[in-house]
DNA sequence: CAGCTATGAATGAATG
DNA sequence: CATTCATTCATAGCTG
């Protein structure tokens, strides 16, 4: 159900398993790995997350930081970008149902956010409306699903030539592998998280 | 749909363009945090130990032809590309005052596209801003020629080219996987005790 | 084969 | 909220 058109072309790509497996894997040892070690960090320090310049790596797309300031009022760039972390946090948030970002929570979430790069609530506000906004051209598939691919992976096709709402076109396919149960721990192994 | 007829049996799956993309971000998200975290608690601690698990700005993300690269027609890559017929269209309707490219309409078209080649509503929507955008750019123009020759549209000639990748994760040149190698057993393991 | 240009696509911000 | 605008990224293709 791809495209009802004549296309026969799929857009995807084929992947062994094994790749996919790989794939999988690291993403689970990164996060794993990521857990573990703010756990760890805000077990044994009380100092303010990182803040410094080392967020400089951390542009989803390289940091444009560069850009000149020896013009006149161009101070301050346009276009805010996210840095890695503070997607990651949005995105977390965003998918805890809290889907009613309420002013209260965004400064609280803006207050976190600047922890690791400028931000606004302004910000934090329309990065929460697009995300609705975007994310609502993803919900019509309730026909098939019931045949419930629990493979491992949740490979959904996505479609986006099929008919049904008349809203936006901004579609954008969310997904995020679930960290398999492997055994991390052996790697870590240590039920050293302070506490 | 690339090399499958190369290898008569291969046994893959097949992932949209969109799931590689949402995994290769979270690969590099999943990277740099780590590589953040653990750089943010070697300048903690005293004890010079471990070093990242990956390279640390090496950069992570992986290529997205992971099997392909075939001499094939992976043609439908990414960017659709309009046949000459849908563009004729797409132009015509364009210039018949439908500035207002409603969602209706959208679909309308999208369907007859449809009939000329692959194309998706977003794609037409796309389409549709893009020759706003770019319309609305020009004209501020005034058919002023005479300054010169190298003025034109270069206004926004950034640098554009090929350089300046040091640095971004967009970069993917070659596959990578940031491979954890789990340097990071030996931080869990000793740090625990550092302060 | 390299660099440039045109243009498809993604997304932050603005507007109704 | 629903749409639209603007800016920028990434790439297909042309050209020297």
């Amino acid at each position: 159900m791809e495209q009802e058109s004549l296309n026969g072309t799929f857009d995807g790509r084929v992947m062994t398993e094994e790749q996919m497996e790989t794939l999988r894997k690291q993403i689970a040892i990164y996060a794993v790995l990521c857990d573990q070690l703010v756990f760890l960090h805000n077990s044994l320090s009380s100092v303010p997350l990182l803040s410094s310049g080392m967020n400089s790596m951390g542009g989803g797309y390289f940091d444009p930081m560069v850009a000149s300031s020896s013009s006149q009022g161009m101070s301050t760039r346009h276009r805010w970008t996210p840095t890695s972390m503070q997607l990651q946090i949005l995105e977390n948030i965003y998918k805890e149902g809290s889907g009613t970002p309420n002013p209260r929570r965004i400064k609280e979430i803006t207050m976190e956010l600047s922890e690791h790069g400028e931000i606004t609530e302004k910000s934090v506000y329309n990065w929460f409306q697009n995300r609705r906004a975007r994310s609502k051209r993803k919900q019509p598939q309730t026909t098939t699903i019931t045949s419930g691919q629990a493979d491992d992976a949740a490979v959904t096709t996505e479609e986006r030539g099929s008919c049904g709402d008349s809203g936006g076109f901004e579609s954008y396919e969310h997904i995020l592998f679930p960290s398999p149960d492997l055994g991390i721990e052996h790697l870590l192994n240590r039920d050293k998280f302070i506490d």
